[in-house]
DNA sequence: CTATCTGCAAACCGTTTGCAGCGTT
DNA sequence: AACGCTGCAAACGGTTTGCAGATAG
């Protein structure tokens, strides 16, 4: 589905999402520099999920004098503008992260153990069995965290 | 639910619990020592989740002496054996627990913000569903993660 | 020209490990 | 009496922070 037919539609969908996100940073009085335009292309085309040392690594290859405080400072902003979301999250957890085209909250996700793929489950039927639990306990949830991992179809 | 005509159940259930854990202790070839027991029954009497340093101050008080580092061991063995389950977890990640009966893996969670009650959302209609999840997917799923935060009914 | 952003290096904080002594079995 | 377990303190690794110079707007 991105090899065969799709290249030409994958960079044109790649360079529709960094503008996109391009002016949301400037919408948001965030300056464009070359680290978070480096950072913000790697992080739209990158297949999977990374982490903060992965990403280094590879935005080192397109600019090398960049640091890792830049990595976790840049992933903190492009997190609060929902240009990345970040794997199990909240209170001291951190690590790997994978792009998206927008997103309020993080949806459900499945991750390949094996080559790091990363995809969002979405449907009705898992909004509605979510509301559906949520109705169910008496508690008032105002977030939620479904992961699923294993191996996707191609590293089975 | 728990404390109107439950305390001496309630009593008697933590007492049987210790028991249980103990004899499984014993039974996998590990020591009885003064930390675990003081660990084994604060984490199975301690109504919420957990931090290591929280563990730590709360068994301090029964056993001054006792260290982090104990306290680091301590629940990887408990978490080996099924008593405390491990949230967020994998790769990486570390921080709450809370205590269970019996566990082979983590179940869903419903988690409280505020009192950080935890409790086990279980049910054949969560199973199934998970089950549906994982049959829609082609992936291969060896492990899931869900867990709900927000406030119980009491916080909120 | 100014305020934001960056790289560098040091500080931090949760977790792990090495080791010598202690205590369960 | 022996071996597993513990406390202490040092090491570790990922993340954050302070600061002075660089640069987008």
């Amino acid at each position: 589905m991105t090899n065969q037919t799709g290249q030409a539609h994958s960079d044109q969908r790649i360079a529709h999402l960094v503008n996109h996100w391009s002016s949301t940073l400037r919408a948001h009085g965030y300056r464009l520099t070359p680290p978070r335009q480096v950072l913000l292309t790697i992080v739209v085309t990158h297949p999977g999920s990374f982490s903060s040392v992965e990403l280094l690594g590879i935005a080192q290859t397109h600019y090398p004098k960049l640091g890792l405080a830049t990595i976790y400072r840049t992933l903190e902003t492009f997190e609060q503008l929902g240009v990345v979301p970040r794997l199990h999250d909240t209170q001291g957890c951190h690590h790997y992260m994978a792009c998206r085209e927008a997103a309020t909250h993080a949806p459900p996700l499945l991750h390949c153990h094996s080559c790091g793929r990363l995809e969002y489950l979405e449907g009705a039927s898992l909004q509605a069995f979510i509301d559906y639990l949520i109705a169910q306990s008496d508690y008032q949830i105002d977030q939620y965290w479904l992961q699923l991992s294993g191996l996707c179809r191609e590293c089975q």
